[in-house]
DNA sequence: GGTCAACTGGACTCGCAGTACAGTCAGGAT
DNA sequence: ATCCTGACTGTACTGCGAGTCCAGTTGACC
């Protein structure tokens, strides 16, 4: 069996390991090509330069975490149809797989390139960009089908609100990679399902 | 009038300054010399390394962030007693502050050191962790006052409801990085007041 | 006049990104 | 059977930035 026949994603696996753990800059050409064993003038045939590999590893991440609420509110959805109690459910389960990873969340790349965002080019700020957009239409349009059953307690906006869940996934991550504790994503996201409960308690 | 009177205060305001723009490592000392208009040598007089620069420059940023949340809670606390309206006023304070900004909040060292902590000794990260720390003592108390006087409607996680004021503002500071708009974070914030004043809404 | 803190300036090592390019090797097309 | 191409290997080189070493300068004060 050839190892070579995806090479490029062992790069990939191995360098997204690498810069989950320390950091973008921190992780050498030189450690991915010995971890992936290749040369690095192989490196180099699969990835112009860095940037071309972080614009890579962006485009799976974001790929796979799209994927993963697909998933993660789809089997919410078929617990119960109600659009509050499915978010709610929905994100009773990302509290949870973030809870279940031993080690922590590898931490949100998407942090990670936005606080070193000078070391690349448009092209990774944009893919960056365009990924938090996405999950501000998709949380926004759940909270909007949320508003159609139940009347808020409070006028909010909603591409705000919408933000919210990125910005409470963000800062916990941010707030557990910092104080190198494990929970913190998770205990963040349970207060704002609380939030929503609040919010959204009285039916139209 | 001798420019060197404060030489490392100068190189901390010029690295400061270059690196919430662009992140730690992008900064390199040669140009951060050159902002200061002193030689290679004179930057290594005053810190042994790259290491000692962050350490000063976290130690400066955090005493300042303290002296911001003790002004703007003593300004809020003039205003109204109650702690809980205390704690609302500031944290509109606190949103207009950000909103002011005009290229935006600075971004927090906190994150942008967290995701970059291998390029960091110990001691970096443990003034990262006890910052952290000493915000949710801070606000965890403040929200016990609150508890004291008002019944939670649902029950929380006192630490981590106080982590989350630090979490919704580093959120929104991602989220603002990355997205390049002006005013996420302190969206973020008001969005958070509401929920204070939904969970905080009964008086005992 | 001597001492010391606060530098300057230059030379050097080291690690890493990125370039260049010549050569290898397996598999499919012709 | 031969040729071509894609996926590499290996080596050598440039250039940059961090960090070290150190000898020398300058101004302040004692």
């Amino acid at each position: 069996m050839d190892q070579r026949v995806d090479t490029r994603s062992r790069i990939l696996n191995i360098a997204e390991a690498a810069v989950l753990e320390k950091g973008f800059e921190a992780t050498s050409i030189e450690e991915i090509v010995a971890g992936a064993e290749i040369s690095r003038g192989g490196f180099f045939y699969h990835f112009k330069d860095k940037n071309a590999l972080a614009r890579a590893m962006l485009e799976r991440y974001i790929d796979a975490e799209n994927a993963l609420y697909d998933d993660l509110f789809a089997r919410a959805r078929e617990l119960n149809d109600d659009p509050l109690h499915c978010m709610l459910i929905g994100l009773k389960l990302l509290a949870e797989m973030l809870e279940e990873m031993p080690t922590g969340h590898p931490g949100c790349v998407i942090a990670s390139t936005a606080y070193q965002d000078r070391l690349f080019d448009e092209g990774v700020r944009d893919l960056n960009r365009q990924a938090i957009l996405g999950w501000r239409k998709r949380f926004r349009g759940m909270f909007e089908e949320i508003a159609q059953v139940y009347e808020p307690r409070e006028a909010v906006n909603m591409d705000a609100l919408g933000d919210m869940v990125s910005g409470v996934v963000e800062g916990g991550l941010v707030l557990q990679r910092a104080l190198r504790e494990h929970n913190n994503a998770s205990e963040q996201i349970m207060l704002f399902r609380t939030y929503l409960k609040l919010l959204f308690a009285d039916k139209k």
